[in-house]
DNA sequence: GTTTTTCTCAGGGTTTTCCCTTAGCCATTT
DNA sequence: AAATGGCTAAGGGAAAACCCTGAGAAAAAC
């Protein structure tokens, strides 16, 4: 019985190698379709209907997370693998939701990716080292609350207190203190060190 | 004739990948051994001596210039192949000044990765698609001089600059000068947009 | 049902950034 | 010799960010 994988991730040559890892790993894998972001991959779902995907979380255009909600929709069957650089709790479980059976990081060990595959083949959930505890907050994440995620998400993007304030019909007020308390809780008092974290964590996108 | 290789890259996803693919290209190249940083790639070359190096241009620690500097002087034969996630002029020719004889991007193909080690080896320089024009000038970049360079480099880092301006032993209003001109060049307005686009362009690690 | 957290907003002050112009000095180029 | 580009610096003013305290209402947790 053969599997057929899709693989989308922004870089390329990435895609090769975990093309070339999963091959090598087994002779019924077959890797029948690539994508650069998130749209590509829901179209790709919709043309090949593969056995699994396998997902970047950050990625331009339409990230992981989007793109695995519109998957779910369209073809539910579809075993989703989240492979992500970082791992913040409000995206693991952005990952989750959406319907992904599987999370994993770049960091970590090919074998996790095998591990991953064979657990989502199954259709049982497979969570990378780490991400476990993540998910249920025994590890201490970032401890935003999902207003100031809102607030931090637009400070790395470049925006001005009074646009955020603007954007989400609050006072400037309002959002100064959410400000001060993002830098209080992350212990950050930069713009660019917000924004770092904020890309390390997956809440903005290094594009636009 | 074998050809053994040293793989440096901060995710042992993506090493792992590239060793697949690059053993599964041809049976005579060995990937001899893997290492996260800079620091492990200066170590990893005095240990094994290989005959070339795959090397990440951003890393946490240590990043690939300082690195491709430290390696040239213990062991100038090993050939470095520089593969790195963007594509920045002065990062560009910070690699091939420190001797890399070949710059690469992940977002290219493989097929890139085995000409630039085809050519390695004969000693011949390789630059992957449009790397080449950019070296030259010829492809606009971003126009920032050395010194708005490392004002940008210190922006991204979170600095004030009061705090830049004593690093550089410089005046507060000359700092604000180079800010304002760096803004202007690149037509970002904001330390978040600032900031990303010195990580697209290796400016600035994304960690710390 | 009470405590805690979150979200909202304000007053008031300090610091920093942003943006303008002007300008001298030096090295390279023409 | 003259023009160009890079680096330095200053004066001055407007805008934004930073930081404090306090505080009411709603939602969540205990």
């Amino acid at each position: 019985m053969s599997v057929s994988i899709v693989i989308v991730d922004d870089h390329q040559m990435v895609r090769d190698g975990l093309t070339s890892l999963l091959q090598s790993m087994d002779t019924d894998i077959e890797v029948i379709g690539q994508g650069a972001n998130g749209r590509e991959a829901v179209d790709l779902v919709k043309e090949l209907h593969p056995d699994v995907l396998l997902i970047d979380v950050a990625m331009p255009d339409m990230n992981g997370i989007d793109a695995t909600l519109a998957i779910q929709e369209a073809d539910p069957d579809v075993k989703v693998i989240a492979v992500s650089m970082h791992s913040d709790r409000n995206y693991i479980n952005g990952m989750l939701d959406a319907g992904a059976l599987a999370y994993i990081r770049k960091e970590s060990a090919f074998d996790e990716l095998s591990h991953a595959l064979g657990h989502v083949l199954e259709g049982k959930v497979y969570l990378g080292e780490g991400i476990a505890e993540i998910v249920m907050g025994k590890k201490k994440n970032n401890g935003l609350t999902d207003r100031e995620l809102e607030v931090l998400k637009r400070i790395a993007e470049g925006k001005k207190t009074r646009e955020i304030a603007a954007e989400l019909f609050l006072s400037d007020k309002t959002i100064e203190t959410h400000r001060r308390q993002i830098g209080r809780k992350l212990d950050l008092h930069s713009v660019a060190e917000l924004t770092k974290f904020a890309i390390r964590h997956n809440i903005t996108s290094l594009n636009q």
